[in-house]
DNA sequence: TGTATGACCCTGA
DNA sequence: CTCAGGGCCATAC
């Protein structure tokens, strides 16, 4: 573990912690917001070790076009959609619905 | 020291 | 909508 590679930890938690309740960003948003663009894996990546003392809104975090990014099998699946609803995040088949969402640019940016 | 694998993204066909 | 292909790169084995 290089120092680097911490300090890119940090400012991705950091970042995901800056979005607002009832909000969302894409990964590559908030790797762009963390100064990391183009490194939307690493995001992943920093959810996935994250200390759970963080408490970080990891569910506000959705691949692009607002798909949720585990498998709807799976139990993170319906996690992330159970706090996303308790926040009036309205969703369809695993997908947010952007009239639900408060404008992210770069995230609906695809008209 | 290589190869494989991901809580990913984007463009083009 | 799907699929392919290129980018990205920390970890695991």
């Amino acid at each position: 573990m290089t120092q680097y590679s911490h300090q890119s930890l940090q400012a991705i938690w950091k970042a995901v912690r800056a979005i607002p309740p009832g909000q969302v960003s894409s990964y590559g948003n908030v790797a762009k917001r963390a100064g990391l663009p183009g490194r939307a894996r690493l995001v992943g990546h920093a959810l996935k070790v994250a200390p759970t003392e963080l408490d970080l809104p990891w569910h506000r975090v959705v691949a692009a076009g607002g798909r949720i990014a585990f498998p709807q099998t799976s139990r993170q699946f319906a996690e992330q959609r159970r706090r996303l609803r308790s926040e009036g995040v309205q969703l369809t088949r695993g997908r947010v619905v952007n009239e639900a969402v408060t404008m992210d640019e770069l995230l609906w940016k695809r008209r």
